[in-house]
Formats: C-alpha cells, sequence, structure tokens
DNA sequence: CGTACCGTTGAGGTGAGTCAAAGTAAGTGG
DNA sequence: CCACTTACTTTGACTCACCTCAACGGTACG
C-alpha cells in the first residue's frame, strides 16, 4: 500500500467545502493536523444513535449504512454513503445527539475532524460556512426518502427507485451493453430501506427479473434498459 | 389592527439567528428593510415546488403546510408550520429549485427576506451563520417524519404520533384538565401526511374514540391522558 | 337553493406481512 | 480440505390492514 492519501485529494466534500473558503495555508494546516484517518470492517459501527457528536466523519473508500431504529424498535436503513461524502455533520450542527447509526458495509477507509476544528473554520471563513450550508441543505430533501417509503407505491416499484438511485454511486461497466454493479446491501438492508420484508424484496426481485427490467444473480445487479427503469421507478431526470 | 410588528418582535427563529450573529445596527437596518410583509388566506401558495427560490418566509401569525408532490403526482404532506418557523430556506442554500410547494392553511402573516440580504448577513456574521446551520440541521433530521411513514406501524398509531407532535404547536388549555387543541388540518391533509386515505382515518379515528384515547369532535380534538398518547405513539421524550 | 367540499360508512379485493421450513453461501477451526 | 456453525436467501400458505369504489349526510358559501 502506497502513502495514505488525505480526504482531501480524492475529491470529497470536504475538500469543495476548503476549496469554496479560500483557505489560508496555516488555517488549512490547522484543520489537516486535526484530521484523524481510521479503517473499519464489514459491520464495524462507525458512530451510534444517541451519541454526542465530536466531529464529522468523510469516507475515503468503501461505503456505509445509516440506520435510525425508532421507539417500536424498528430499524430503518435511510442512506447509503460512498466514497468523498461526508457523515455525522447534521447532528453536530443542530446540537444534539445522533439521530442514526452508521456502520461500514465494507472496508472502509474515513477521515474523522473534530469538531473544534471545523467551528473554528467556520467561524473564520464565511465561503467555508456558507459551502456547509449547501451541502446540509441538499441532503435529504424531500424528494429523497418520501419516494422510498411511500407506502401508495408497490415495494417493486420503490425497488426500483432504489436502484436508479444507487446505481449513480456503484454503476460499474456496461461490458455488454448493459449496465451492471454489485449492491453493497443485503436483503435484509435493502428492505429496512424500503419499509418492507426481506422476502417481499425477495419476491419483488423475481417480478423484475420477470418483467426484464432488472436482472439480479446474488448481489450482482444488470439493467437491460437504464432508461425503462427510471421511467418506472418515477424519476423524471 | 395596531401597528404591524415585525417578525423580531414576535420571537421567531430569525431573531434566534440575529441575536446569535450580535448584528450591528446597521446590519440590522438592512435586513429589516429588505424585509417585506405578506397575509395569506387558507389555500393560498405561498412558494411552489420547481420554483427558484428568491427568499425564505417566516411565519409571524397562522400556519402552513409544506407538500411535495412526486413524479406520480401523490401529493404528500409532510410538515405543519407555525409561528416563529421559518420555511424556504433549504431550497435556498442548496441552490436548488424549491422542493416542496407551501400552503397557507389559516389567515397567515409571513415576514420575506431576500436572498441577498439573507446570504450578505452570513458572509459578514459568522454567528447568524453558525445559527443558520444549527437551524438547518434541526429541521427533520430521521426521526421525526419516518415514524409517520413507515407502513411497519398500523395507521393509528401513526396518527397517534403525529398528533403528538402537532399537539406541541397546537395545544391550547386544559379546561376540564384535558389536553385540548385545534387541529389545522383536513382529513385529507392528515392521509397525506401519513400516506394513508381519508376514509383510513375517518375510521382510525373512530378506533381511537372507542379506546379513549382520542376525542374527535370535528377538528376539536381532546386527549384525556395526553401520557398514554406519548406511549402509545412511541414518543421517548 | 344549488354547488362544492368535507367527512362518514359499507362492501369487496389485494399487496404485503407473518410464520414456517428448506436451501445456499460464507466463515471458522480441526 | 472437510465438518460445522452462522447468516443470508428463497419459497409457499395463510391472514389482515388498508385501499378502492360507491353512496350518502353535513356544512359553507355564492
Amino acid at each position: 500500500m502506497g502513502p495514505r492519501r488525505t480526504c482531501a485529494q480524492i475529491g470529497c466534500k470536504i475538500k469543495e467545502c476548503i476549496d469554496a473558503g479560500e483557505l489560508s495555508p496555516s488555517a488549512l494546516g490547522l484543520l489537516q493536523n486535526a484530521q484523524e484517518t481510521h479503517t473499519y470492517r464489514r459491520g464495524d459501527t462507525i458512530f451510534v444513535q444517541g451519541e454526542v457528536p465530536t466531529g464529522i466523519y468523510c469516507l475515503r473508500s468503501g461505503n456505509a449504512l445509516l440506520t435510525h431504529v425508532d421507539a417500536f424498535k424498528h430499524k430503518t436503513g435511510f442512506r447509503v454513503v460512498s466514497q468523498g461524502e461526508i457523515i455525522g455533520y447534521r447532528s453536530m450542527f443542530g446540537e444534539d445527539t445522533h439521530a442514526a447509526t452508521a456502520q461500514a458495509l465494507a472496508t472502509t477507509d474515513i477521515c474523522f475532524y473534530p469538531k473544534e476544528a471545523i467551528v473554528a473554520t467556520i467561524d473564520t471563513h464565511s465561503g467555508f460556512a456558507r459551502r456547509f450550508l449547501r451541502t446540509l441543505a441538499r441532503d435529504r430533501g424531500p424528494p429523497d426518502g418520501l419516494l422510498l417509503r411511500g407506502q401508495h407505491l408497490p415495494v417493486r416499484v420503490r425497488l426500483m427507485h432504489l436502484l436508479s438511485v444507487l446505481k449513480d454511486n456503484f454503476s460499474e461497466t456496461a461490458d455488454d451493453g448493459m449496465l451492471t454493479f454489485q449492491l453493497p446491501l443485503t436483503r435484509r438492508d435493502i428492505a429496512s430501506m424500503l419499509a418492507a420484508r426481506p422476502e417481499s424484496i425477495t419476491r419483488a426481485i423475481a417480478e423484475l427479473k420477470r418483467e426484464n427490467v432488472v436482472i439480479f444473480s446474488g448481489r450482482q445487479v444488470k439493467v437491460p434498459d437504464p432508461e425503462r427503469l427510471y421511467v418506472l421507478s418515477g424519476q423524471s431526470g
């Protein structure tokens, strides 16, 4: 393995904020000194719902799932995070305990930035602050999430919607013209994101295969006609 | 009617940001000069999904409902806004079109602050920016919203949850010891918030009345034992 | 005194949950 | 490399909460 690259070197969202903030070399140095890097294995928890946030996390590699457990102990996955994305900032800025648990879905390298370093940079660089406002505002507006969970749509359609959201992060190559990618989620994870049961996911997958819209083999996914997937899943763009 | 009070005089969230930002008199003057006040009647639209945001809105009185329409034309209400709260800022900071439509549920007075004025204040007052980050972060985290829409819970429980959220904003007096309040929503509105049908809401209401948990008469709501409502609806605090 | 919307009630159909069981893949230790 | 455990996945039969469709009463308003 070569030398560790910092988060800023892989074009993550923190980097975007740093660029927008036009940080001085000294301010940049302070941020980079405060940063720590950790590696997580599949299933490891990054932070836990209810804990007090101590900073924010930026994924260098791998991916993670954010889940929320309600008062009835129902576990609901609501977001898959992949390379370059930041997590844990909502609760930190909200000055509240973590509203979700983050777990690695695969081996994942993560940069941690302590709260004080981020807050200090925000206070001294308005461009950095404004960029964070933008990031926060773009995260989970009404469109995403609502479609995935509305029971007015059948599970099959919600699954297609999830796939067309995930494909942006995970699509690999189109060897034989098909859109192909590897799902980072178990059937159980998918079920928890769609507010459904694993059995229902299995049945929906079988149905999609029958209709030749999406072909699953294990976690390998093939989409013969991506355009059709968009339309059927209610994506406008 | 007496002289119009500015938004800052009724203790709204903008006021909180202004206080946190320690604005100079001149900066404060600029903000207040830029502000406009409008009155909306029941059903009037404040802004529409898809429009480009031009500023943010703060409710002086009355209340409004935020709704989202998906690609399948399903209209979903996801938040009731009341006095002192700000709307429209998520899309503005996200530099995107409005992700929701806001409509007045009753006669409603609203302060409008143009985008330029807000952005200018953010750029010059880090406390103001940080407070906005907090407000944004606290708005609609995973806990709220998920419970209301998860189909793993029966409509009756989701309705109880909605009531126990709304009662914070709308509860009036407990004349005869009961918690009493006026719902600002039609059955159809409630249904759209719970991802259910108006008929199902009617039936759930009848059921709750039978169990003596919540007593409806029209939009007048009485809760004999608020504690029981919390527990049954899965509120922890 | 219509017209329009809101709210209620009933009958019937169905998508998805539940329960139970068997098959498959993945990891562990001898 | 093979037993063994553990977790994930699939299948089938049954049940039910909610949706759909349809009709009707109440209230507001021009």
